[in-house]
DNA sequence: TTCATATAGTGGATTTTGTCAACTATTTCT
DNA sequence: AGAAATAGTTGACAAAATCCACTATATGAA
């Protein structure tokens, strides 16, 4: 097995555990009433204050209908609100609401109780080697992007 | 910012950039026919040779009638045998076929090639550094599973 | 200007995916 | 033996996702 083959072999272990570990896998976000794909949409938007709906279909890969239906029932539960753009007559911003700024902090709040009790037990120098272990994985797998 | 903190930040960076990188948000399994449950569903088949349905249920959370579907989709398509257990008459123990050993195989030709692509700009240095980031991670969180 | 082409978003129809509950056939527990 | 648990199947349904046609703008070229 040469390096390339060990390196791969290596990933897939990666992998397998990553996914079960961080539960990427459940479709349902942390018991919430949110699915994975509707809590992206949120931390998207929060991400990008004032973007319009085809950058988060470009950042997702998804269906702009599908999306055009999320954003219609999140704006039905007030969390987010449309506003036409003026440049661009076509385009929609999408902004959170005071209600959906509060639930998607509330979701983050959520995913970071949910790490903490990963690394309850960690000491601080396990905390330092983790760091830059991901660090590490992050500058190398991410050189071009 | 305290040290946990600071660790659950990285955490939230790097799955940021992990699940966009490794792709695991296509609901479709690297473009083929294959949905990426029924992908996992023939992985874990091939890794546990004999085990009946109900370990795939458990290993993987997933609803035991949706289970049976799937399954009885592989034999239509001629990827999995079924064989009732002869100990105990309720179970079923599923294989794989030969043409879902093959079909299995190519699965994984198809990942390997996609992380391939993502590597193959690496010196021996750089994946030798890559891997064993990664099991520092896999060995700092995953302590207790 | 005007016509073709591209883009942003919406809504109808449909398919795929996943869930829930009821049921059969065993097995296990007491 | 009888009650409770387990493995799997099926029907009915709900949720998630896709496909296609359509409107309304915007862009680019003749």
């Amino acid at each position: 097995m040469d390096k390339q083959e060990k390196t791969i072999h290596e990933i897939r272990k990666f992998n397998r555990f990553y996914t079960v570990s961080m539960g990427f896998l459940d479709s349902n976000y942390l018991d919430t009433q949110y699915s994975v794909v509707e809590t992206r949409i949120l931390f998207e938007i929060q991400k990008n204050e004032r973007c319009i709906q085809n950058d988060i279909v470009k950042e997702m890969h998804i269906d702009k209908s599908y999306l055009s239906r999320i954003i219609k029932g999140f704006c039905k539960n007030d969390l987010v609100r449309k506003e036409k753009s003026g440049e661009d007559k076509r385009a929609t911003f999408v902004t959170l609401t005071e209600k959906g700024a509060a639930e998607t902090e509330r979701l983050i709040e959520l995913t970071n109780q949910q790490i903490k009790e990963k690394i309850s037990g960690l000491s601080a120098e396990e905390c330092d080697r983790l760091c830059s272990a991901l660090d590490t994985v992050i500058s190398i797998l991410g050189r071009d992007e």
